[in-house]
DNA sequence: TGTACATCAGTGAACGCGCGTTCACTGATGTAC
DNA sequence: TGTACATCAGTGAACGCGCGTTCACTGATGTAC
């Protein structure tokens, strides 16, 4: 396949192996999870020989790595977008935002995986780490604009909030939103789970949800 | 190693093989991760031939798949004994089982990878999945103990309850409480986190904690 | 108590396989003049 | 516009390794009589 670049122009040159690496060991990795996935078989599925992946990422960690910082990018895309600002309430978007939370775990799969089931180590990996902090930055904001809505001598701790709101998502998220064969049973949806899940633990914050549509 | 039976008698035969395969994978899955754990290297920390193992497990997700089941039978014991039929009060002895929560990821990895993060089809294994429903019973059990304290019209359905408490209990063991490298950095010890979590959740469904100790 | 025999739980050598990684190399691309 | 050259991004062959699995085998154990 090293013959056809861009626009099936014949090419020594890959063109693009660096992405193309990322979207096999994407592929692979939903296939088979985080362990399943090899350097070899990376370069393979790009059409390269397995010596050609050593240009553009040191090891098997480096591009995994990238690919789990990847995810973080995205994943605070889309919870941002689901945020959007707290519109038109902010509860109702933070309802949406845990919907996003979901919808990524059962969507993007390898994404997942890569970000909190590969094993790689958060602290050696400066910025996969921040890539992370800069996702859970979203739901911080999102409390902490709720909270903020509230009588001044009432407010709860936003971060605390928001640890205890991304905890409940992880939580159905792992045990029941991703898209692999470990999922387990369950009398109802996700979605709905964590809807009733954050509305309980917003009316025990003193937050009710009578205004919301 | 294998002329030293039990007793330091010379021995042919291992005489407990079985669980030698057991501990070695053990500590293999808490070194280096589910996906770190191979058959071969298990039979060589066990002191026996490469081929040893197959006289007692048909492949190498056999014997993860007992890890696991023991993993759910030991967290079941685990969760029953912090429950303690509710004494000496039912709100008191819930939070005692989610601190057994936490303690279990964090004292038992291995344990929890093999039942949480093997990508054990856990449909596929009858006895696994019947383990773990046995585990979540226990809290099942006391959230329906819980919800029989409160008057007849203001009950939450138990099972709702306990799927959140898992959820929430899961999520914070998965993102802070675990032993290894990925565990991220947290403000407050994980235990703290989730008891508020909890008292917030409860006061919500209109379970005041004032009678707690 | 002794013996013959069946069964069990190991051995150890061998196999094919795919992996990660390295190496000297070479075709393609970009740039200075 | 053309040419020389540096740099880049690949090749492909090779390596050592550990894995899962199989095979015929054999030492140890248990049991019938």
């Amino acid at each position: 396949m090293s013959w056809t670049g861009r626009g099936g122009r014949r090419s020594y040159h890959h063109g693009n192996l660096r992405e193309a690496l990322i979207s096999a060991a994407l592929d692979l990795i939903a296939q088979k999870g985080p362990a399943g996935f090899t350097f070899a078989e990376a370069a393979r599925q790009a059409g390269v020989s397995p010596a050609a992946p050593y240009r553009h990422f040191r090891d098997r960690d480096a591009l995994m790595a990238d690919v789990a910082r990847r995810g973080f990018e995205q994943f605070e895309q889309r919870l941002a977008a689901a945020w959007n600002d707290g519109r038109p309430s902010p509860l109702a978007a933070l309802e949406r935002m845990g919907g996003a939370y979901l919808a990524f775990a059962r969507d993007e799969p390898a994404y997942f995986s890569a970000m909190f089931e590969s094993g790689l180590p958060v602290a050696e990996h400066r910025d996969l780490q921040e890539a992370g902090d800069r996702a859970f930055g979203v739901l911080r904001r999102a409390c902490e604009a709720i909270v903020a809505t509230m009588p001044a001598g009432k407010r709860p701790p936003a971060m605390m909030m928001a640890l205890h709101i991304w905890a409940l998502s992880h939580g159905i998220a792992s045990l029941f939103a991703r898209g692999d064969a470990a999922r387990r049973a369950l009398p109802m949806s996700p979605e709905e789970l964590l809807e009733a899940a954050t509305l309980v633990y917003l009316e025990g914050l003193g937050i009710t949800s009578k205004g919301k549509a």
